[in-house]
DNA sequence: ACCGTTGTTTTGAGTCTTGAAACAACGAGG
DNA sequence: CCTCGTTGTTTCAAGACTCAAAACAACGGT
């Protein structure tokens, strides 16, 4: 019960400055007379945080801005340059890997495919290790010009000492990612599930921008969320909230691959509606078995299924069924939540998002209480596929605007 | 994203008194040191903060206890009496208000049977101002003595600069709550929707004490919940959040009385447990129509249901089958939210969570994902009906921990 | 050149926490 | 009975930080 824990009257200069950073970070350029409005601090406290951030090359000043007859303001922005961040995902057929500057402009990528049909740690471990090797020499850039390296990975992360990642589909069982890729790097490294690392993508430059209570909802061959509350990532207990694909909407309904049967992820997973699809077809395209197909493929089929939908009465029900099914979980998250913004994105949500949102709206509106309803707007995502790359970056960003990291060389 | 705002040097002071008086209530009665240890704070730091509220009378010594071999340590409690706090309850058929000093003893105690059939606000308001009344001559409180009152209304409620009340089932519409009540008492007023005053007071006094992630789960004739995250209760964006009994379950199932179908809350609330007996008996106990009858009458059926379940294959299998569905819904939380501890509670949640517990569980598991499901516990509430009270009093107290709240008098 | 306006910095005062040292209250052992 | 070691609490001086007010700076208009 709260935790309270402002100590000494230097953590107060601390979260000062975490506080001057990120208002800054999110809201560039702006002049110290906003800083000041925007955090609630002094105009004298802020001209000492931001001299501090100035001697360390943090941020510049950026040009002036006239006032309306006064001294003009003077700009601030983050020197994007400072410093560096790494991203990393882990999919299921690949593993991308992203320099980025601070304003997260990309500076290299690199790409190692995977074998889809097992994903051997060691051999993710390896392509993490020789992307960050690549993207670095790619760009000319040094080690200690590293804030850090995020990787996204598919599973549950448990935080702990060090991160050990849980991953349900890949067989993976507390392998100790963070100590594995440790043996080839000194940078500092955090861990989240790719769900999670996308949705914070989503919410700091995407469609969640500026929402306290969102929900990222992802579909994809699986399906998840990520479940934004005042701001950050929620996580649960164990880091493993968020599991809305496996929740049971028709109960007694059709065999999910969990285990369960009833689950959302066993109707609007791609791969679930391709196997629907198949099963009523009993022909085309997908698949009718359980086997899961190369993303590629996956990819392909769906959105051939997604443009037949026109001509094909079949298609045409399976998607308004989809969308149906759609509508309901994200009434769930609506009515649990009470989130000002659901976020639509995973490579099939915004493939049926494209062609279903209104009929997607109109069934969570069906399924929800009003007032949580109208108080939610149902969007699609606006990030493309890099997103995870990306939001993976965010992690050492964000703690370095907290003002935890610092470059390696002082 | 990131509300940090901890202005002045002065801010600080009151964050770590809060720190302190927090500890001190929920670890009472403790000595300096531990406080100290809990906090984090330095032990002069405790000393200066505990001599003020010493001065302030808040806290008292508290006789000492053996340290082996040293000075003994004094312990520090609470002053019950430097204070009180009450509570109101509005309930479906009474109004209930009860008097508690600082350590929530109750001291007296009023209660005003309301007409089921139409909740006139203006009758509900005179009732609270009535109770408040009462329990203050009761106990012979002087309303100077009184910290602040706070209500545990049935609807959603919208806390803006006068608390709003949004009863759906009532037919209250945006009714100005606050400015009503204002009208009889100066003493500060806070609001909250009942449910989520439940779960407080499970959290702090019940099953989910020292709970951090939590879902306390209320069926009575309805169904709701109050999600506890990191320790406090969350609200959402309209303060809506919880809605747990109108997220669908059943894909195109029993229709609900809150419009939808398939509503968790049309399978596992005592009206909906009732009417399917009824529809299946065709006889019988139970309403089979769709009128509400008062709750006593619909307690004492579901007891003799419950009580049956033994002799009668139809209601056994109706418990077996209510457990089903009651552990889907415990399930999708878990999925959501990953909650160390979900607590049972409402007057038909107590009752069937008596007989069903092990079959609730059971279910649950099997809709839930391995991991979150073992980092659950599933628990029945501790509290009885007087909950809800007790968890209305505990909104002034807590903002009188926080520092905000003093006595009316100086 | 002067003035009003607006943005930023300096200054002096006031608060707060803290580590170290002092102080207090006990049991044990001589 | 006195001393000593131990443990819990308080005092004290130093250091850090924010803030309000005042000073300063940079502009347009007249």
């Amino acid at each position: 019960m709260h935790d309270r824990r402002h100590r000494t009257v230097r953590d107060l200069r601390r979260g000062n400055r975490a506080a001057v950073l990120w208002s800054l970070y999110f809201d560039r350029p702006c002049s110290r007379q906003d800083l000041s409005a925007a955090t609630g601090l002094s105009p004298a406290s802020v001209t000492n945080v931001v001299r501090e951030l100035l001697a360390e090359g943090i941020v510049a000043e950026a040009g002036s801005q006239d006032s309306d007859g006064g001294r003009p303001r003077v700009l601030l922005d983050v020197r994007p340059e400072y410093g560096f961040v790494v991203g990393a995902d882990v999919g299921e057929t690949r593993v991308r890997v992203g320099l980025y500057d601070l304003a997260l402009t990309e500076h290299a990528k690199a790409e190692y495919p995977l074998d889809p049909a097992e994903q051997r740690v060691d051999v993710v471990v390896r392509a993490i290790a020789d992307g960050l090797r690549a993207v670095l020499a790619d760009a000319g850039v040094s080690p200690t010009q590293v804030l850090g390296v995020g990787v996204g990975v598919p599973g549950i992360v448990e935080q702990g000492r060090e991160a050990l990642v849980h991953g349900q589909t890949y067989g993976w069982d507390a392998v100790p990612m963070e100590r594995l890729l440790r043996a080839h790097t000194d940078l500092p490294l955090r861990f989240e599930n790719c769900a999670k690392t996308m949705g914070q993508a989503e919410l700091w430059f995407g469609a969640g921008r500026g929402a306290r209570n969102a929900a990222v909802v992802l579909i994809g061959s699986g399906v998840g969320a990520a479940l934004i509350s005042g701001g950050s990532m929620y996580l649960g207990t164990t880091s493993s909230a968020g599991e809305w694909g496996h929740t049971t909407i028709v109960a007694g309904g059709r065999r999910c691959r969990c285990g369960s049967d009833g689950c959302l992820e066993a109707y609007v997973g791609a791969e679930a509606i391709l196997d629907r699809f198949g099963a009523a077809e009993a022909s085309g395209f997908g698949t009718s078995g359980s086997g899961t197909p190369a993303t590629g493929t996956e990819e392909a089929a769906l959105a051939t299924l997604v443009a037949t939908a026109g001509s094909s009465p079949a298609a045409t029900a399976l998607l308004t069924q989809t969308a149906y099914y759609l509508g309901i979980g994200i009434a769930n998250l609506i009515n649990l939540f009470n989130p000002e913004r659901v976020i639509l994105g995973g490579w099939a949500g915004l493939l049926l998002g494209d062609r279903l949102l209104v009929a997607i709206r109109e069934s969570a509106g069906r399924h929800s209480l009003r007032r949580p309803f109208a108080a939610a707007s149902i969007e699609l995502g606006e990030l493309g596929p890099e997103a995870v790359t990306l939001g993976a970056a965010t992690l050492p960003l964000a703690h370095f605007l907290d003002g935890a990291a610092r470059r390696q060389t002082s």
